[in-house]
DNA sequence: GACGTCATTGTGAGCGCTAACAATTCATGC
DNA sequence: GCATGAATTGTTAGCGCTCACAATGACGTC
């Protein structure tokens, strides 16, 4: 059973046990036809009983395929990328790829340079590159790497192929939500100005203003985390009673910091200001008062990347879907919700 | 320069160009000493010329080491896991080594071994399972791997070697402030009983109520998330006025579901009652008030839990500081400062 | 009963690399 | 000028596996 040599047994040890060639041995663990049960049952037997593993380099050696993917990331722990990388993980191992993952800081040029060449010394056989800001594409771009890669969320047509939510589409939800619950204009806080996604959401905000003929108003900008709408947040209170009733805030945790300024600054939500957010994190729903937000499908973005990027690696014409973008959802609660007096409705 | 053949450059295609032996273009490449330098500008200069890159199976195949470590985890989207994660990844790759994650919806038996069937398929010298869970432990114990596996929160002396912050003490840490801010007793919010940081935590508040003769009260349980904390919220308002001033709550996103219900029940925080939570996410400084918390140094983790595998996978003897939990932080926020009437101090 | 046919098994080569050893070159001292 | 050793380079042999092909066996046909 358990088996204790210092080199762990080879094929040719099972074969030898079983009184075959270790040619049988592949062929029974190959799963090919044309092996006798009694033979495929003798082999089985000698490699249960010698605790045999194929070795994954010699294979890999002779196959030519590691059967590895890999990831370059950011800001893994947020909510977005925390989910995209679960996605993807998932959907590549159900096509039995294993997947390695490069989190970095930030995404400068040289950094994401040696994260593609750790992924290459690792023998990835393609990369997914979670790639939300414009200038990780460029970097993404201009490098040569001897295998395929894939962005997500980069935005549409950027040379590289890439799966994508739509943002646009995303911020038009939210704005219009706002103006169709009878708000005159809408604010926008947005995101970090070198994230495509930011200026997506911004474009679509204003899109959607400029259609009903509304001017839109002073655009914020923060980077994304509490803090920064916090801030941003106190500088809205400011703007309340001069035409400030509603906010479209790039997302959800700057929206947490934008409520809180707004609370302190003795400005009610929904009463006074309506707040929308965007990607529905899990704590939204428990904010006070709970959030609208714009959900995105993330499982399907980390399935149509790995689609997209096994069809590249197999040479297979990728399917149409692929540069389709998908579309998110609304998430309407009590913080856009004018016409509540208490704190919002209980969850469902 | 670029170069599209059909099968990528060989080494040996490599030496051809630069008129040496194959063994010299592997010395180059390998940093040995005793190559002359013309010899190194030749060889390097072809490698450029042909865009070669050392083919990683053959390589490994012969090294006998693949350089990779894979992670088992549940949860990813999660801050914690989501924090330990990027820190393992990070001090691997410090180390040189890549990493393969999976990551599981549920920890059950079945499933992890497939996770470990399958990174071992894929070659990793070694794994780190993210395992909170006794029955996610329980699993790894009882399997046979051809590799060291390390633990991650599991608490100590589990058969498997680990690393761990000190969960007792950071419930100590939470209750002991609560009580020290004048409170007669403190509540406890819990996590699943199969979660050994849910024990741990509920020892240490118990343990801590204990030693100042204080009888604990009766434990409410979650399930981590926001909306369970939600519910356990609504049962707590309904202790306020009979002996209910505060609570120690098992987790953050849990800490926010309680804030919630106790709001909506007209239970002031932290006027009425104090609420302490544990893993200070981003949000917390955030939260409705902003909330005390107990801060884990998961850089810290993720670099033990690297340095006692490698030390496993090289045979080393692992250091003593591996087998001491990492101590974690308390974080005072308003939710627990009892002296205020607003609704907490600006964020730093 | 010889022969073809198919299923089953074995043999040999080689994937691209590194390690061990062998061979060569080079500098140095006498 | 030549021995001597060090520095540098080349040669050979696998690592453990899969692929292509060869060999064997079983079985039915005429």
């Amino acid at each position: 059973m358990a088996q204790s040599q210092l080199r762990p047994p080879t094929m040719a040890d099972v074969a030898r046990l079983a009184g075959v060639s270790h040619q049988t041995v592949s062929r029974v663990l190959g799963d090919h036809p044309n092996v006798r049960d009694r033979t495929r049952a003798k082999v089985l037997h000698a490699i249960e009983e010698m605790g045999y593993r194929r070795n994954f380099s010699a294979r890999a050696l002779v196959t030519r395929r590691t059967r590895t993917l890999g990831v370059v990331a950011s800001d893994t722990t947020l909510y977005g990328p925390a989910s995209t990388l679960f996605a993807l993980e998932e959907a590549a191992r159900a096509e039995g790829y294993l997947v390695s993952t490069v989190s970095l800081r930030r995404l400068t040029v040289d950094k994401v340079s040696e994260a593609l060449e750790h992924l290459s010394q690792g023998g990835v056989e393609g990369v997914v590159a979670i790639a939300p800001q414009r200038s990780a594409v460029e970097a993404l771009a201009e490098l040569r790497h001897p295998f395929p890669v894939v962005t997500v969320g980069s935005g549409p047509s950027v040379g590289i192929p890439g799966v994508n939510v739509d943002q646009h589409l995303g911020a038009r939800l939210a704005t219009g939500h706002l103006l169709a619950a009878g708000h005159r204009t809408v604010w926008h806080l947005a995101g970090p100005e070198d994230w495509q996604e930011a200026t997506d959401r911004a474009a679509g905000w204003r899109a959607t203003l400029e259609k009903v003929g509304v001017a839109p108003p002073l655009t914020l900008r923060g980077d994304w985390s509490p803090l920064s709408g916090y801030r941003a947040g106190q500088e809205l209170a400011g703007w309340v009673g001069r035409g400030l009733t509603a906010v479209f805030v790039a997302n959800d945790q700057m929206a947490l910091g934008v409520l809180r300024a707004l609370r302190e600054a003795g400005v009610r939500t929904p009463q006074d200001v309506a707040v929308v957010g965007f990607d529905d994190i899990p704590e939204s729903e428990f904010f006070a008062p709970p959030l609208t937000t714009v959900r995105q499908d993330f499982a399907a973005v980390g399935k149509r990347s790995i689609a997209l990027l096994l069809d590249l690696i197999e040479g297979r014409e990728p399917s149409g879907a692929s540069g389709i973008a998908i579309e998110p959802q609304l998430v309407v609660r009590a913080s856009s919700f004018p016409y509540t007096s208490d704190q919002g409705a209980p969850p469902a």
